[in-house]
RNA sequence: GUGGAUGUAGCUUAGUUGGUUAAAGCGCCAGUUUGUGGCACUGGAGAUCGUGGGUUCGAAUCCCAUCUUCCACCCCA
C-alpha cells in the first residue's frame, strides 16, 4: 500500500534551506539583464513536437532520444521543451513582435526536460536562465550578450571559467568545411573509435573533440572551420572579437567549439568551468541567422544564449560563494495564555502590514520552547506576553544578539516596534550589502 | 543507451568470520522546581537495514533481480 515516496529519476526539489539562493541568484540575474534592456517572457512548458524537431533539428540527440514526448487527449503530439530558443522564437513570430521595434530583446528562466542519464551537473530537469535578442546581424549584438553573461559571472564572483569562442559559419561555407572535414577524416577511417566513425556521418566537427587519444591525435592535423569560412562570416568573426576586446573581455579561440542545436550559425560559445565535473558547460550560446525562416518566418538574424542554473549552483559551491541569507524574523511575540495569544495575534498582524516580519507561536508550547524557537529562526527580538504584562502594561523588548531588554509599551506595540525595527534596519543595510566587491570578500580562501 | 560504484533513523556514519530487542554523533521533541534562547546535563521520539525474491534453523551481513543515487562515456545547459 506504501507509495512511493520519491522524486522521478533525475529530478531535485529545491528546498527552503537553498532556495533562498536561487531566488537571489534570479533576482540578480534579471537585473543585470534588464540593464541590457532584455525583458522578461514567457512561454509554455510544452510545445507541438514539431516545433521541436524542426528548430533544434532532426538529427540532433535532443530530438532523436532525449524529448519527453507524449500525444494528448485531442491527439496532439506535445513535448516538454528540452530548451528555450524553439519556444521564444516560436513566440516572437506567432505574435508578430518583429512590428514593436527590432531587435527584440527577451530574457527568460525556465525548466527543460531532456531524458538523459543524470550525472553531475546533468538532470532529466533542469533550469535555465536565458536570452534571446532576435533581429539583428550586428557582432555588436554578439558581443553585447557574451559581455551579459560575463558580467553575470563577474557579479558573482566566479574566477574559475573561461569564454571559449568559435565561428561555425553561414551554411554555404560550413557546408564546404564538412566536405573537407570527411575528406580528411575518411581517409583515416580505419583508426577512428566507433562513436566517431558514426559522427563521420552525422556531425564530423564531433569528431574534433573526441576524448579518445587515437581520434584527437587525428583530429589534431584536420581542417580547422576558421580557414574555410567564407568572407562574410570571417569579417563577421573578426567584428566580433573586436567588440569584445573593446569591452576588455577576455576570450579563447577555440575551433572544436561546437553546438549541439543545430540551428547555430556564425558565432558560437562556451563559459567553460573545469571545477564542477564532465558536464563543465556553464552557459552556451550562439547565433541563428537562419532560425525564423526555417519556422517560416521572415529573415531575422538572432541569437541568445542558455545558462545552466544547476551548474552555476555547481560552480558556486566549488568556489564556497555564499549567498545573503533568506530574511530574517524582525519580531517573535512568546504569548502566554489565550488572552495573549489573541493580543499577539492582533500585534502581528499591524506589524506586517507595516511590512516587518513578525512571528508569534502557533503551536501552543511554553515559553521556553519558544525562546528557543525564536533562537533557531534567527529572530532579532522577541517579546513574552503574559499574565504579568497584561497586568502592568509594560514588557520587554529582547534583542537576541546581545540579550539586552529594554521596555515596551503593551498597547503600543505595534506602533513602537515599527520605528525601533526601521532604525535598526538603517544600522544593518551597509553590513548586508551585496555587491562584487563585498562577495569577493565573502570567497574566504576556500579554494 | 554503454560501463563502474553506492544504498543502515532527517543528516553523517558504526555494525567484527551471518546468531537473540540494529548502535553513535548531529538534528528534532521534552525536562533540569517557581515565566525568557544560545552552554551543559538528563530523558524521549525516530530505521519494516532501498525494494522483491532466494540460500539458511537464523541475514543489515551470502546469492539473484530490480530501483535510486553517484561517477565516466555519449550528449549538452
Amino acid at each position: 500500500m506504501a507509495i512511493n515516496i520519491q522524486a522521478v529519476k533525475g529530478t531535485q526539489d529545491a528546498l527552503p534551506r537553498d532556495s533562498y539562493k536561487l531566488r537571489f541568484l534570479e533576482q540578480e540575474i534579471e537585473e543585470i539583464a534588464s540593464n541590457y534592456g532584455f525583458s522578461e517572457i514567457r512561454t509554455p512548458v510544452f510545445e507541438y513536437t514539431d516545433l521541436f524537431c524542426r528548430s533544434v533539428g532532426d538529427t540532433t540527440d535532443v530530438v532523436q532520444k532525449e524529448m519527453y514526448t507524449f500525444e494528448d487527449k485531442g491527439g496532439r503530439s506535445i513535448t516538454l521543451r528540452p530548451e528555450g530558443t524553439a519556444g521564444a522564437m516560436r513566440s516572437f513570430l506567432e505574435h508578430g513582435l518583429f512590428n514593436e521595434g527590432l531587435p527584440q530583446k527577451v530574457f527568460y528562466f525556465t525548466s527543460c526536460y531532456r531524458y538523459e542519464k543524470p550525472q553531475a551537473g546533468r538532470l532529466r530537469e533542469f533550469h535555465q536562465f536565458g536570452i534571446e535578442c532576435f533581429g539583428t546581424e550586428s557582432p555588436a549584438a554578439d558581443a553585447e550578450a557574451i559581455s551579459l553573461a560575463s558580467e553575470i559571472f563577474g557579479f558573482l564572483g566566479i574566477e574559475d571559467i573561461v569564454l571559449e569562442l568559435n565561428s561555425i559559419g553561414c551554411p554555404t561555407c560550413r557546408a564546404e568545411y564538412h566536405k573537407a572535414l570527411k575528406e580528411y577524416f575518411e581517409g583515416k577511417k580505419s583508426d577512428l573509435c566507433n562513436t566517431c566513425i558514426d559522427r563521420l556521418e552525422r556531425n564530423p566537427m564531433r569528431i574534433l573533440d573526441c576524448k579518445s587519444p587515437v581520434c584527437s591525435d587525428i583530429a589534431k592535423d584536420a581542417p580547422t572551420v576558421i580557414n574555410y569560412l567564407c568572407d562574410d562570416c570571417r569579417e563577421h568573426f573578426e567584428s566580433v572579437k573586436k567588440y569584445l576586446d573593446a569591452m576588455d573581455i577576455d576570450y579563447k579561440i577555440n575551433p572544436t567549439i561546437v553546438r549541439g542545436l543545430d540551428y547555430y550559425t556564425r558565432t558560437v560559445f562556451e563559459f567553460v568551468s573545469t571545477k564542477i565535473g564532465a558536464q563543465g558547460t556553464v552557459l552556451g550560446g550562439g547565433r541563428y541567422d537562419g532560425l525564423a525562416e526555417q519556422l517560416g518566418g521572415a529573415r531575422t538574424p538572432s541569437l541568445g544564449f542558455a545558462m545552466g542554473m544547476e551548474r552555476l549552483m555547481l560552480v558556486l559551491e566549488a568556489q564556497g560563494v555564499e549567498l545573503p541569507q533568506d530574511n530574517k524574523c524582525n519580531l517573535y511575540i512568546a504569548p502566554v495564555g489565550e488572552e495573549a495569544s489573541l493580543l499577539a495575534a492582533k500585534i502581528v498582524t499591524d506589524l506586517r502590514c507595516e511590512g516587518i516580519f513578525a512571528m508569534f507561536d502557533v503551536v501552543g508550547r511554553s515559553i521556553k520552547a519558544q525562546m528557543k524557537y525564536a533562537n533557531k529562526i534567527g529572530a532579532e527580538f522577541t517579546i513574552v506576553l503574559g499574565d504579568d504584562e497584561l497586568k502592568s502594561g509594560v514588557a520587554q523588548l529582547k534583542n537576541m544578539d546581545d540579550g539586552e531588554t529594554q521596555e515596551i509599551k503593551v498597547d503600543k506595540i505595534a506602533e513602537d516596534f515599527a520605528s525601533i525595527s526601521i532604525q535598526a534596519a538603517v544600522g544593518k543595510l551597509s553590513e548586508d550589502s551585496f555587491d562584487g566587491i563585498d562577495l569577493n570578500a565573502l570567497l574566504g580562501g576556500s579554494i
